[in-house]
DNA sequence: CGGAAGAATATGAAATTGCATATTTCTCCC
DNA sequence: GGGAGAAATATGCAATTTCATATTCTTCCG
């Protein structure tokens, strides 16, 4: 089954022979970089970093989201996302507004010209996707996706194996 | 089907409305990120960083591995996997060896001390596997494994859309 | 042989990232 | 009303990461 191939060293080289060739963490990490590779030399053809990218597709989902919620939803810590806004309002691609129900909160949103790049690339990514998606096999994709968001809800909220419950003794 | 959560704000929080929530790219990385958290909250409680986890984890499988081999392996750009195995080497991991055939080679060796680390570390992840895979439904993880090898198959070469083919004008 | 071209790795400087913490605003309870 | 404490965001600095390029060695060809 596992195709194992030898280079001159004696060394295997298989694509998937090994821990690492069936570990599922790495078939995520994997998959998802290589997946992502040709779609990001897109973004940056438009003059945009991935980070950027991420938040203007998560904006473009729903304009206006708080700092806090942006930086849960586009996987970025909550100072590095306040980092990324600086930049891209710079840009002028986003601009913050602050809440008037609450003043702590920043809200950010999307300018003309920031809608408009966003759903140019939203629309590359679809392309992107339907290109992957039809070379799979029929309902191989569903399925994938699917198993994919259960991953998700599974581990969302799991205590980081180790940790000390509320009240348990630390020392 | 989509669950839409209405927020004082009035702005949609579901998880899955909107683009990425559908949006194969975002998942695989969301999912990546997520199923990894636990385990990484593991790794580091051991001293180590995660790119060090992940270079053990490659050497482990086939050790005295070139750098260049080793970098598309852990899926880290050549000249950051040069530095991070300087600093294995200065904590007794690995050790780099030069090739005797092709002096320009350089092979990282696990040290005993790295293997111990790693040989532990892979057994830790392998039961982290396990407690995600349990709670999936049964042959959905082997499905989803086929799946992301499959997405590997088909992109791992995929030109960077819009890049020149050789031979190709480029004015 | 000699030297041009290419490969493999390392290095330096600039940019990004993460972590701890400061700052502002809100909530709650007395 | 007036703190104490929590929440939301920003900031500063150290560490990591990237990008371009230097260095070392090998191969190929005249």
């Amino acid at each position: 089954m596992n195709t194992i191939v030898k280079k001159e060293s004696g060394i295997e080289v298989s694509g998937n022979a090994g821990f690492v060739g069936e570990y599922l963490l790495y078939l995520l990490a994997s998959a998802s970089d290589v997946a992502s590779a040709a779609f990001h030399a897109q973004v940056r053809a438009r003059g945009l970093r991935v980070p950027e990218w991420r938040i203007l597709a998560c904006l473009i989902d729903t304009d206006g989201q708080m700092v806090t919620e942006l930086a849960q939803l586009s996987l970025f810590e909550q100072s590095r996302l306040t980092k990324i806004v600086d930049q891209m309002a710079i840009k002028g691609l986003v601009k913050r507004r602050s809440d008037d129900r609450d003043r702590r909160r920043v809200r950010v949103h999307l300018t003309p010209e920031g809608r408009r790049l966003g759903e140019e690339l939203v629309e590359a990514a679809r392309r992107h996707e339907r290109t992957i998606v039809e070379q799979m096999r029929p309902g191989e994709a569903a399925l994938l996706k699917q198993a994919l968001k259960r991953i998700h809800a599974l581990c969302e909220g799991a205590a980081p194996a180790g940790a000390t419950e509320p009240g348990e003794p630390t020392s």
